[in-house]
Formats: C-alpha cells, structure tokens, sequence
DNA sequence: CGTGACACTTGACATTTGTCAATTTTTTTC
DNA sequence: GAAAAAAATTGACAAATGTCAAGTGTCACG
C-alpha cells in the first residue's frame, strides 16, 4: 500500500530513500469498508490522510438528517478536515467511503515533522493547499453565478472520474440540489 | 501608510527592525479612490497586496453584464487572485476599491523572497492560506445547504464591518442573489 | 437649495427548484 | 437467477427566486 504513496511522492518531488524511510516511520495505514467513517461529526480530526486507493467523501447532516457533500476525493489525494485539525475542535462533518478504501494516516504531529524534516515535502503540501484554495474560490463562483445545469455540466467534464463512480444523489447533493432536480436536468422533456 | 502594516505584523509575529527594513524596501504603495481597478480581467496578477485602509472586492462580470463578487476585504486583509498569480496566466477577475484606499503591494518575487528570509512571515502566510482554504470551505457548506435568507443572517452576523459599509446590491450579488430578492428578505410583508 | 445619480423598494408575473408520493430501473445479495 | 434493496425517474403541485418595469428615497455636488 506504501508503495502508492512512494509513487505520488516520486511524481511530485525528489526525495531519497532514507527520507523515505523516515516517512514510512510515521505512516499509518487503514482500510476501510463502503460506508465505514474515517471521521463523524464531534470528532477532533488528527489526520492527514492520504488515499491509496478507493474514494471517500466528506458531508454534513442537517437537522432533518438531509447529507450536504462538501467534497469527494479518491486516490492520490489528500483528505482530512482542516478546520478541525487545526483547531483541535469537534468537526462538524463526516468522511465516510464511497467504495473500499485504503488509506494511509499521518497524525499532525508526525505531519508537521516530516515537513520540518523535508522542505521539499513541505513545499509539495503548501502547493497542494494554494491548488486547494483556488479550487474552492472557483467553486464559489460558480455557485454564486452559475445556474444548476450549467455547474452539472461543469462538474462532468471537470471530474470524469467522480461523475462515473458516484451515485447521481451525491453529485445533486454536492451541487445543492436535490436529486429530483439533477434527474431532470439530465433528462430533459422533450418540447411539446 | 507603512505604518498601518507594522503594526498588523507586529500583531502576528516577532519582527527585529532589521527585518522590517528589510520588507520595506520591496514595498510598492498605491492609493486608489473609489471604482479604481487595481486589476482587471485579463491581466496578470503580479502582486500580493496588502489594505492598509479602505475595503476592495473582487468580482468577475459575465456576459450578461453582471457582477458576481467572490470577496471583500477591508483594512488588515490582503488582496490578490492567486490563480493568476501562481500560474502566470490572465485572470478572470477584477479587483476594484469600493471606497477610498491604500495599498501596499509586493511583488511575487519580492514577496517570496521575503518568505525565504523571515520565516516566521512566511509561517504567518501560511496561516492565512490555510484559514483563507476554511473560510470558503465554509463558505461551500452554506451556499448548497442554506437558504437565500440564512446565508444573509450569516453573512451581517460574521461581517458586521461588510454589512454597515458595502451596498446591498453588492451583497446580494456576494450571496449570490438578485437586490430584489435581498431587498424582499429584508423587508419582509406582514402577513394578512 | 435643486437636480441628477445612485440605491433601494415594490408590484405583477415568469421560471426554477423543492416537495411528496408513486413507479420503474438497476444493483446487490443470497 | 430471484428477491430484496438501492438508485433513479416521473407527475402534480408548492415555494423560492428571477425578471422587468415603475416607483420612492437619499445624498453629493454644482
């Protein structure tokens, strides 16, 4: 499983094998069943998880036990909830597997020293969160001017992937809107 | 004007004088009245700017002609696209001043430079980054999972600042609505 | 002052999206 | 491969938001 990882690093970055080996130190690897939680609601997040492989989601649930997916992620990705590990307050979402998973935990901590220890690794995640940040600026914008059909249709062509292995009433979900809505969007009635 | 900046590092780190004049000599200042850009779409982003007063937004028009604002930010906040600015390429934004202000801008180069030699600045950068990443998760959470009217309580609850100083039009548009419709939250009819 | 620009409100109606319930289709499990 | 479970579709109607046009208010500036 650690072999996956040792991959993705490569791909980014230059890094030796004693570096490797430091990283390993720290790694904690995970599987996890469809439907299993990495995390749930009211936890403090102490991870820094990376997918090996398989794909996972992170949501809330309102009071009327309505799911609001706040983001997808599959392999070769990062996951956790920043918010909570940073503060080390309860989360207020949950991430759960879409499919089996398997996952490869690094506690913050251990995360902070492999990047003190590593400037490069350090440097690859500090990418990652800008990558992150512009992802989300641009998701807002879309949500503030886009109509629903038009952020489906982006989300398709942006995330083939997602689109194929997640079921239609998550994608409504992710795009804020119900399942009937996305349902009809796709299979328009053909005009009189 | 430089002044105001000092102050806001001294509020976040431990800076020797050396350092300061150290930052000081990369430091471009700019003051702009109300409605100036400070950039437009299909420019470069170049620079990190930091509002040593007055309060600025960044909003992209469409084809219809219509305003989407992604975000505010007043004294104290900095202001940049960093799309634009980590990929070199045009951004799709503007950058304008809603009323009278000053800048302080640092070029990307300088500025990482800056990060390079004072490592506590770049530590508080970071910061920034990673509460900016939360705030629009955040953000992401409330626009598929709330209402039009829960997302304006929200909003005057956790930038009162915004609210007493940007027009309504301008919020509703940062919300993602018509004025009207804000304007019909807000004054709700009595009923019967 | 007064007048013009701008911000905000209101009304009537159109469009989009949500709700709830029933049905069909697909997938999973034994 | 049949039964059960889950996912997706569809219809009828309700609620939220948008559109367009006409007002009213506010305020800076000559």
């Amino acid at each position: 499983m650690f072999q996956a990882f040792k991959n993705y690093i490569s791909d980014h970055i230059q890094v030796s094998d004693d570096d490797f080996d430091f990283i390993e130190s720290f790694a904690v690897f995970r599987k996890l069943r469809k439907k299993q939680y990495l995390l749930q609601q009211g936890d403090v997040c102490r991870y820094n998880c990376f997918i090996a492989k398989g794909l996972m989601r992170t949501y809330s649930v309102d009071d009327k036990g309505t799911e609001h997916i706040i983001r997808f992620a599959m392999e070769n990705w990062w996951i956790s909830d920043r918010e909570s590990l940073a503060t080390a307050q309860p989360t207020k979402f949950n991430i759960d597997a879409i499919e089996d998973s398997e996952l490869i935990l690094f506690e913050k901590n251990d995360f902070e020293q492999i990047c003190e220890k590593i400037p490069a690794f350090s440097k690859m995640i500090a990418d990652i969160l800008n990558r992150g940040f512009i992802v989300n600026q641009n998701r807002i914008h879309e949500a503030i001017s886009s109509t629903a059909e038009e952020r489906y249709q982006n989300f398709v062509k942006r995330y083939p992937g997602f689109a194929l292995r997640v079921p239609q009433a998550m994608i409504a979900s992710y795009l804020g809107i119900k399942p009937e809505t996305l349902s009809r969007l796709r299979n328009p009635k053909t005009k009189s």
